[in-house]
DNA sequence: CAGAATCCAATAGGATACTG
DNA sequence: CAGTATCCTATTGGATTCTG
């Protein structure tokens, strides 16, 4: 094995390594692993998007709709549900009319940050080494049309 | 406003802060920001897996199959040429008959484990929130059938 | 304003059979 | 063994219209 430089994979592998050792053994059938769970959320179309912009701050609905450009209302509604549901942020009406409603991120939803900006710091980061990558990979690749 | 609780949310959310005002300057309408390309990868069903499953170590293609259950032999081909294609694995093949093929994280994959550490670190701990915040949500909510 | 409801197109992904 | 190729279904998500 030569050395690793850089930061320390090697806790983060070994910690992997564990994790998924004990999955494999009792929890993988079901596909019940927490990560499962949590980056079919994270990984659809706009939750990220969504999140990070009630970092900023509280926001009401149509302040999301422009904030998050190109989100339809149909999925503005339905991720902010499913957020809702997941206890990331909470919502709150206000009886004026017409009625307004406000979203901010919970303690939860704040606590997601933190992973949250590790991993988009790594995408930054890497994403000209990735770029460069995926050049060599077509240019090797005849990439049919 | 009430003082944060636990870790340092705010550093998080400043920084988050930070980079979304700069993305929504000059980079949304591309939707080009770095998140999307990475998320949209790590958010499909088979990436995180996989990429787990070779932090343990270097694997065959059908160790990979039987590693990640449930994996189709056409996901697993078609995650691990994107994958490839990223410059997160590295291919290669050893010319026996039969060829067998084995995949390993470059060093770019490899620093990718540290994000997901602490993705999989949050979701461990959240998870049982999370649980109940749902059960909480469905409880007021009809929940359609 | 903040959604709900309906319709429709694109994509993801599973099952199966075939190949070098 | 390590894939390809084909087919087919389910889910995602956009556009549009309606409502309290």
């Amino acid at each position: 094995m030569t050395r690793l430089r850089g930061s320390n994979p090697l806790g983060a592998r070994k910690a992997l390594a564990e994790r998924f050792q004990t999955w494999s053994v009792n929890a993988f059938d079901l596909s019940l692993c927490p990560v499962r769970g949590v980056l079919d959320r994270l990984g659809d179309k706009w939750t990220t998007l969504i999140v990070i912009a009630l970092s900023h701050r509280p926001q009401r609905f149509s302040e999301l709709l422009r904030a998050v450009p190109d989100i339809s209302k149909r999925m503005l509604t339905q991720t902010l549900r499913d957020l809702e549901r997941d206890g990331l942020i909470a919502r709150q009406v206000f009886p004026t009319k017409p009625p307004s409603v406000e979203y901010r991120l919970t303690s939860l939803g704040e606590s997601l940050l933190e992973p949250l900006v590790t991993l988009v710091s790594w995408a930054e980061t890497s994403q000209a080494v990735i770029e460069t990558a995926r050049a060599a990979f077509d240019a090797r690749e005849p990439v049919p049309a």
